[in-house]
DNA sequence: CCTTCACATCGAAGATTATCGATATGTTTA
DNA sequence: TAAACATATCGATAATCTTCGATGTGAAGG
């Protein structure tokens, strides 16, 4: 099954700005590359990932794998740390609610 | 808490075929009016409602809200009954494990 | 410093989406 | 059968999204 909780929040909150703020969540995760990208970043070790990772399994170009992150971190799903040269994301705890 | 279920979902079907589906119901319900449109159907008595209905609370008009719900119809997370000339809709199991 | 590397941002092209008014379809009622 | 009603579909337009290559930025190494 999906979701015990998307109903609690889908019941509990009606705030409008709630509402857009949950849909820009599963419009984030309603694209396929994007959605391939979180389960990538949850299966990966320490559920964490750098855009060298992840960008060869798309298909795409960096820029636009970059973009979709982004994307990702805007929607609150992902969170980004910078190590060195590297950019490192990792779920936020409202991206775990979706995923486990 | 939003999904436990998502998890699984995501963890286990890793078919491109399923991805895309799953991706398909995100993306549905990734839209503000779309979301309340689902909510308004689980809220209503017997969880079932008619475009007469739903229309007035979004704004716009009755076509555009047909549209969003042929979306929705589309997507797996409704499912639209004729009776008389109205046409009621009501949540999908699918739709339901988001709801609840 | 200068270069290289990892990544982000920019600007543009093409595809998709949201929305409307107008019209079509199908159902009930007069 | 004709009219009224509820909803769906169509065609068009404007907005948004996806994607790319090119360029900018900031860190590490020579």
């Amino acid at each position: 099954m999906y979701a015990s909780g998307v109903a609690k929040m889908l019941n509990v909150s009606k705030s409008p700005k709630a509402i857009v703020a949950m849909a820009e969540q599963f419009k984030a995760l309603g694209d396929p590359t994007r959605l391939n990208l979180v389960m990538a970043v949850a299966a990966s070790g320490d559920s964490e990932a750098c855009v060298c990772d992840l960008t060869p399994d798309t298909g795409l170009s960096q820029s636009t794998v970059s973009h979709h992150l982004k994307l990702l971190v805007d929607a609150g799903l992902l969170e980004r740390t910078q190590r060195g040269k590297w950019a490192y994301y990792s779920l936020t705890p409202s991206a775990m609610k979706f995923i486990q």
